[in-house]
DNA sequence: CCGGCCATGTAATGTGTTACATGATTTA
DNA sequence: TAAATCATGTAACACATTACATGGCCGG
């Protein structure tokens, strides 16, 4: 069936913002989330077509033949919040770069240069785009802006160490050499 | 089956180090890699048979009755790198505390400054543990010292960002009430 | 001699992605 | 009218965790 709670609550959460189809929950999930959540279609309809069973939303004709525009209920706005306050659900971790750098003796120093290189150039980019971001978020004024902000935040500090780290290890490769 | 490329990485990595059993194993990658890796014996086993089906690791008699050590061959060793030098495989976001916060007006503000609380007090923590590893990596000079260096230090630029963060978005709330 | 740790392995289950099948609607 | 996009849904697969089954060994 492939469910989750925190996945329930993201679809929940998406729809309590405004009333839309799975499509469009998909690319609003990919698009305003995408920093730190993720969910596929093969997430998304199911979960949808199970939170309908429970009446913790319904659906509606959509503009176009076939598709449908869900909402949420009062009582999934009441199990948002269930979930919501639910203990955090933590993946393990897997970072497959720092796995890169731990065996970097067998890997080389070249490698694990440019793997840091790349990664530098990566958290750059991403501190640009986030920082577009927060431009943008702090010319809204709405009750859900502040916090919005907070997880733009949170990947800017991430970026923001992720460069300082990098450069760090290069320096630290150099003096090695 | 339940096997990726980069867990045959980290289970060749292991044995790279030094041969031992699956059981040793998975108390390595969970004491060593932990900050940034993990395995459950559900991987693990099938994995170490099937490298060793493939010739990359052997078994021989362990210490005590019914156990193996596993050693890695020298076709191990190629395969290991040529594992780490294959593209990163990411794992796909999923923040949950994020996911919390982006809904807060949902959650409510008292709920959010506990989330920030505790979650800077693990950074705190987390901050701590890694200080206490690079003292320890310091005195080290092994080969391995400087690559294991990096990983603990991308952990604390973490844990850094982490604690400089939730105070940011404690500030933030502050001035919202 | 019993409880706890070392050790191996399998089965059940959960969770998630990707690819596919299908079709309507819009746009170039 | 052909291609791109919107839209829903399912099936197959990939991956990982957890729990369970089994048994040897060691210390108190």
């Amino acid at each position: 069936m492939a469910r989750s709670s925190q996945t329930d609550a993201a679809v929940l959460g998406g729809l309590s913002v405004q009333p839309m189809s799975g499509y469009a929950l998909r690319e609003a999930i990919r698009d305003v989330l995408g920093h730190f959540w993720s969910e596929s279609f093969g997430q998304i309809y199911p979960t949808l077509t199970a939170l309908e069973r429970e009446g913790f939303v319904e659906r509606s004709e959509g503009d176009r033949a076939g598709s449908s525009t869900f909402h949420i209920t009062p009582a999934g706005r009441r199990r948002l919040r269930e979930l919501l306050s639910q203990p955090i659900q933590g993946v393990p971790p897997r970072n497959g770069l720092l796995l890169r750098l731990f065996f970097g003796r067998t890997l080389g120093a070249e490698a694990c240069r440019e793997l840091l290189r790349d990664a530098r150039a990566d958290a750059e980019r991403k501190l640009a785009e986030l920082d577009r971001l927060l431009a943008e978020n702090a010319a809204e004024t709405g009750p859900d802006a502040p916090f919005m902000r907070m997880t733009i935040l949170a990947g800017r500090r991430s970026a923001e160490a992720g460069v300082a780290w990098a450069d760090e290890c290069l320096n630290l490769l150099e003096e090695l050499s």
